[in-house]
DNA sequence: TTTCTGACA
DNA sequence: TGTCAGTA
């Protein structure tokens, strides 16, 4: 199996998103609202995300951190044929970051997530959801 | 128990 | 964005 349809396949539900990427449900739907990340659903409904996804995310809120706001995130994730040339350089800059932390490092720091952020009682089933990629 | 949508502040 | 309601 190729590593692009594992970065692409959809694993973990909102939960575990949540706890990958710091952000809220709330905000995480939002920003689906809005089309900037597009999870796939189960036959329940549930949002269902995948590597990609959780990387989009954190991406979207490294740039929620610098002020960007939804318009803005929007283009640099689709650079339109029309976007304003800082947008530009916007998208070259968080395109080399991707670039920088992809991979090994960004395995690295989704585990550290979860390890850290392991709650008494639950933490066998987080690792659990993990254990499919990680071997902790 | 967890997640979902819609709605109000 | 946070949070509550009523479900699935």
């Amino acid at each position: 199996m190729s590593d692009e349809i594992r970065r692409n396949m959809a694993l973990f539900p909102i939960g575990i998103v949540m706890k990958l990427t710091d952000l809220t449900a709330r905000q995480i739907r939002y920003y689906e609202q809005h089309e900037l990340i597009v999870p796939a659903r189960t036959s329940g409904n549930q949002r269902l995300f995948s590597f990609i996804d959780v990387e989009r995310l954190l991406e979207i809120k490294s740039l929620i951190d610098k002020g960007v706001n939804i318009a803005g995130i929007k283009q640099v994730m689709n650079p339109m044929s029309k976007g304003s040339q800082e947008a530009t350089v916007i998208s070259k800059d968080t395109e080399e970051k991707r670039k920088e932390m992809s991979d090994s490092q960004l395995y690295r720091m989704l585990k550290q997530e979860l390890v850290t952020g392991k709650r008494p009682g639950q933490v066998s089933l987080i690792q659990g959801e993990l254990s499919r990629f990680f071997k902790i």
